[in-house]
Parts: structure tokens; sequence; C-alpha cells
DNA sequence: GGGTGTCTTTGACCCAGATCAAATGTGGAT
DNA sequence: ATCCACATTTGATCTGGGTCAAAGACACCC
């Protein structure tokens, strides 16, 4: 809906159908060319519904900037987080008509969009393109399986730990930190949001957080803001044997 | 390893890549003639370990006949399934040198394998292959999702409820039971599978089968047989919202 | 037939996390 | 500055499902 993006500072890049980072030197011009006529920019408020499951869905597209959720919820009220979507992240499947779940921003969010139909098109003759959305689906099927482990067998504590670990990694990627630079981070989720993802209720995501800082685990300004004085033992605290 | 599979009775595809139904009308000789050279079947008795996570793979493949889960496993232990393999699932992810996940035979399984390094380069010139593994996977994606659900917000008798629906759907599909045909099936998992799935335990997997009989929701035949009454009592039980 | 190993059920008790309730920030609008 | 709408914390209590323990129920083998 915008004329022109205003992409964050980091190595975005504006062209890629996909990512927005990393891929775009296989773009080619003609591709460039087909998909200027196709995309567009949205942008959506933090806590607006980005769209409903159930909603016809005209649209794919990537997370330029912001943080936006998938979710899924039950006649009676409860509901489940079944993604995060950071930036980068893919949003829609192509080949389907409506939307399979809620996606929410929980901060400000810019989206680039492309209308489906031309997608589905240059999807269909740029293999690099349909290669490209196959990785990126096997690795959110990953995740999402990493997550079944996280929700099926893992503790409140152990569960906060893995969300704290996992929002520090792609943080740190998105802004390039080196390796051993402090981790600090802004939390993009409400306490609520984070007991929808963990499967917990707020109280025990509230309790969990302070039970965490009192251990010295991670330190809080504000409500949002935590930062990692040791990311080892964090990684520790998740029980995740991926600690290196 | 043996020379020639032996299929069971459904129209199952000894020819197709990754379906072993439904996507045979568009294989094309040349295709069937590369695949002819790489193809192999290997049988795995009940309870063997197909692959172990961090080993080698060289294969990828599709489950011909017979019951095999993905699971992950906690250095202490814990275990969690994210994955039910049923005749026609695709095993492996092309690209991936090594398994990210132990795979296991619950049930004697024959598999249809392909060496990897020619089904990617088959992959890489089939459009319709790379796309119909796309779709699988986007399947397997929103499978993932909807079990976290499960297991981030149903209760233990909804989860065995669910788990039963996915089973009974699957098993109606394989067997192409009609609609209203009575909703009997065999059960290919023990109870500590179950519960691996679900993230419980063994004691309550048996605790709320048993409920579910006493309740009249469904009968069992010894241990594993399940007959379902009315499909509609279970798919409600389950929370389903997708009862029809 | 009896023995043996595995799967399953059942019982008794306990605890992590849910639920209910109230107080305490915190930021924005007027 | 004051008010208001939230997000968050904290406390008290309850409970679903875990844990520990023991007893069936099969299937298979000698």
């Amino acid at each position: 809906m915008l004329q022109e993006p205003i992409l964050t500072g980091t190595q975005n890049c504006a062209e890629c159908p996909i990512r927005h980072r990393a891929v775009c030197a296989r773009c080619e011009t003609d591709e460039l060319q087909r998909l200027e006529e196709v995309k567009y920019y949205r942008r959506f408020e933090a806590g607006q519904t980005i769209i409903w499951c159930g909603d016809r869905m005209d649209f794919v597209g990537s997370v330029v900037s912001g943080v936006a959720t998938l979710s899924q919820t039950m006649e009676d009220g409860r509901t489940q987080m079944v993604g995060l979507l950071l930036p980068s992240d893919f949003v829609g499947r192509p080949g389907r008509p409506v939307a399979a779940y809620d996606v929410t921003a929980t901060t400000d969010v810019l989206m680039c969009c492309f209308r489906k139909a031309p997608f589905e098109g240059l999807m269909a003759d740029t293999p690099h393109i349909a290669h490209r959305l196959l990785e990126m689906t096997l690795d959110e099927l990953d995740a999402a399986r990493e997550w079944m482990l996280v929700l099926g067998r893992k503790t409140a504590r152990e569960k906060i730990a893995s969300l704290l670990s996992i929002i520090a990694r792609r943080d740190a990627i998105l802004h390039q930190r080196s390796k051993d630079a402090p981790v600090v981070f802004d939390l993009p989720l409400t306490r609520e949001a984070m007991a929808d993802y963990l499967g917990l209720t707020l109280e025990t995501v509230s309790r969990q957080v302070s039970a965490l800082r009192k251990d010295g685990v991670i330190s809080l300004e504000g409500k949002r803001r935590i930062t990692v004085p040791d990311l080892s033992r964090l990684l520790d605290e998740a029980g995740d044997d991926s600690a290196t």
C-alpha cells in the first residue's frame, strides 16, 4: 500500500521474493522485472491482526521488519501459537486459497507482499525460487518439530529458557552480532503471547521469568529488554543439547 | 535390498518416487527409467531402528507399508515423537547429509528408498517432483502445527481422542473405507509410543483409553483393535472443530 | 504345561503448573 | 498532574497428570 518501503538498515534486499537477505545474489534481471510488477508493501501496527484463519488470502509475502505470530484457537478460546514470524520469514502457502492460521502483528510490522497468482507463476518457471521455498519450508518444519519437544516434554522453566534462546539466536543473526558480543535483546512478545507459544499460562510465564532473573540467568531492564550474561547457561537451562 | 517389492493390495504404485498413490498419472517414461536405477526396497521389523539421529543418511524414501515414527530424545531420556510415518509418507530431507531425528519402525515396515544423490538430480530437472515434494512438506508442516495445538493446549483425554481420530482418518484413506463404513482399526502403537507422541506418560495413556472405553466412545478387542461406534463423538472428545 | 519377557492396567500419593484473586507498575491521553 | 487501560507481578489454593509400585495379561519358547 505504500509506494516505497522503508527498509531496516541491515542488508535486507528489497528485491528478493522470498528472503530479504542472502538470496539476492541469485536474482536475475528479468525476474526482478516481473517481481516489481506484483510486489507491494503493507504496514501493520502492534496488536493488529494481519489475517484471520479462514480468510481468503490472495498474497504471499515475507516479514521485512517487526514480529508476527501464527496461531490456532479452539472454540472455547484456548489458543496455541504455532509459528513465530521474524524478519525474513515467509508467510502464506502457495496453492492454498484460504489462511489456515491467524496471523497477528505483535510489534509494528512491515510486510513485503506478492500477489499470489503471479508469484505462483514465477515459482513455476524459476526453479531456484521453488527450491528456496522448499528449503525454507523444511526449515520451518524442523523448527515446528523442535517446538513439539519443547511443548511435550519440557518444564515451564526450560520452556522459557528455550524461547529466550530462540529469540536471542534470531536476534543475533538479524543484527549480525559477533559470537562474543554481549547478548541483549528486546522481547517482542507480551507475557500472554509467550504463554500461548509455550502452552503455559501468563502467570507461570511471569513467575518463571522472575525465577530466571533471581537466579542470575538473565537480567531485565524494564519488562522487555533482556540481557543474558552467559548464553551457555541459558542454553543449559533450556535443556538444549545443541549447546556449543 | 529385496529384488522385488511386495506391495500391499491397494493402488500403491511402485514407480512413484514420492507418494505411492495418486501421483503416478503424472510420471513419464524416462523418469521411471532413471528411478528404476536408483530405487531399492528395505524391510524393517517391528521395534527396529531405521535410522539414528545424527547418522549419515544416503537415501530418501517413502513408507510402502507399516508404521514408523520420527522422534527426538533429550540427554536425560525424555523423548517426544515429532512425526508419525504411515504408508505413503516421505522420509528424509533432500540436501541434508545426516538424519535429524530417530526413525523407528513400530510395526514391520517396507520402505521404498532412493539413493539421495540421483534423487536430488531427478528433483532438479523434474519440476513436478520438486513441486510435489514442496506440497508434501507443507502438509507435514500443517500436521506438525496441528500437533502443537494438541501438545500445548489439550487435556490428556482430548489428546488420546485426537490421536485416535488421526489414525482412524489415515486408516480410512489407506483402506478406502466409505464414509459410513464402521470405523474399526488396529492401533499400530504401544501405549508408550502413544505417550511419546502425546507428551504424556504411558500410565496416563492407559487410564484415558480405559476411560474412553468405559464412556462408550470406543471399544476394544484385545489391546490394539479399536472400534469407534460414533466417529463424530470421538471428534467431539478431541475438541476438533473440524467435525463435519 | 510352565517359565519368561513385554505390554498393559490399576492403585496410592504427590507436585508442577493451573486457577482465582488482588495488588502494582507503566505509558499514553486529556 | 490525573486518570485510565493494560501488562505484569505476586499470593493462595486446587487439581490433572506425573511418579512409584505392584499386579494382571498375553505371546512366545522350551
